[in-house]
DNA sequence: TTCTTAGCCAATCACCGTCCTCATT
DNA sequence: AATGAGGACGGTGATTGGCTAAGAA
């Protein structure tokens, strides 16, 4: 057997996502399996966001996946919704739809609360 | 579980998220923002990231369409004028389609 | 075209004590180039949403990683390791990634390092798709 | 229809990976 | 003992703009 597994890399250059992951100063040490794992991940969370847009394109009738397209696919994802609400820059023009329906002024589902206390202390109580 | 209601950052009422997530959208806002402070965190996007590769772009040979020619061996030679044979777009795309 | 504030200037100095673009986020090439995988055969991406989706992917690594950080904190440890960042991945709603980030590992750890890496290996093609299921069933 | 823009090409060179030493666990 | 951080070094793929078809409007 002359062929050798070749020492395949993933996509993304791993030094660089250490030094991401090191641009926040509360992060310590990263070992091996960490960072080799995030490398993987966001790899992976790319290629959601990737996917998730392109099926929003396709909704649109473009053929050019554009920024619109990003944050409708975006907001379909909760978990993705919510941690990327900063990274997100809202559209210029808000269609202000808002009918001041107060029923609909409610828009927490169950399971959800509100916060006040940015200032305060950075920790909230999360029991219901 | 829960969804907590965050404090808009740029918004203007709050919005609200997974409550699994709410502590550390907060912890990460602080991050960024300490970041912001102690590293002056560039929010603009710059035309080019490095002088030297941008002059590069601007220097090297390029076919008719616009697009970077090989370098040739007129090129290569470095002395005799030399005309430039490829980097000319490939006639049309033709009919490829399927 | 409005050019943005800061200039050029020099290449690799920014005034200042000024995080570089090209640390703070990955190579845009490689954002382009995973983005083309998913996309039809002659989809295209605009710029806009190019360089978005190349601040979002930098945010996820930090947001994961800070939660993970944050355990070990609380454990006083001083090295994050993978079952922090899977439990951290769990905990924030990503646990779609698990299996597709374990197999990954066990290719990894088996010789020296594996990845999909280039198309042919099709033990991640679906991983994607595994958070694209849907939201999470909100208990 | 008119106007905007993303892909296309490949050469340099900044950066990535590897190997080393030293520090930490 | 095992393993991560940091540095030096060599190899290499990301960076890069003008033109124009492809799309957006």
């Amino acid at each position: 057997m002359a062929e050798e597994e070749e020492t395949i890399r993933p996509e993304f250059p791993i030094t660089r996502v250490k030094k991401i992951m090191k641009l926040d100063k509360d992060i310590n040490k990263i070992n091996s399996d960490a960072l080799h794992l995030i490398t993987y991940s966001t790899e992976l969370f790319l290629r959601f966001l990737a996917e998730k847009s392109s099926v929003v394109a396709a909704e649109k009738k473009r053929k050019t996946v554009n920024l619109d397209h990003l944050r409708i696919a975006v907001k379909r994802h909760q978990p993705t919704r919510d941690f990327l609400l900063d990274s997100l820059p809202l559209p210029s023009p808000q269609p202000v739809r808002v009918t001041k329906t107060a029923s609909e002024k409610k828009p927490p589902p169950v399971g959800t609360r509100r916060i006040d206390a940015f200032f305060s202390k950075g920790k909230a109580k999360v029991g219901e | 579980h829960s969804r907590m209601p965050l404090p808009p950052e740029v918004a203007q009422e709050p919005v609200y998220v997974n409550a699994k997530q709410y502590q550390a959208i907060l912890r990460r806002r602080q991050a960024r923002a300490k970041a912001e402070l102690e590293m002056k965190l560039i929010k603009s996007r710059k035309p080019y990231l490095h002088e030297s590769r941008h002059q590069h772009a601007m220097r090297r040979p390029r076919g008719i369409g616009g697009r970077f020619a090989k370098k040739t061996n007129t090129e290569a030679s470095q002395k005799k004028d030399g005309e430039k044979s490829n980097g000319c777009r490939t006639q049309s795309p033709a009919s490829s389609s399927s | 075209m409005a050019d943005t504030p800061s200039s050029p200037g020099v290449d690799g100095g920014e005034s200042g004590g000024s995080v570089r673009e090209q640390d703070r986020y990955l190579p845009i090439a490689n954002i382009s180039r995973i983005m083309k995988k998913v996309l039809p055969p002659n989809g295209k991406i605009g710029k806009d949403a190019k360089d978005t989706v190349q601040e979002c992917v930098s945010e996820f690594i930090s947001f994961i990683t800070s939660e993970a950080s944050d355990k070990c904190q609380k454990e006083k440890r001083k090295t994050v390791n993978g079952e922090d960042l899977l439990w951290a991945m769990s905990t924030l709603g990503f646990e779609a990634y698990l299996e597709p980030l374990k197999l990954y590992l066990a290719r990894y750890r088996e010789g020296d390092n594996k990845g999909s890496g280039k198309s042919g290996d099709g033990f991640n093609r679906d991983a994607a798709a595994g958070v694209s299921g849907e939201d999470l069933p909100v208990v």
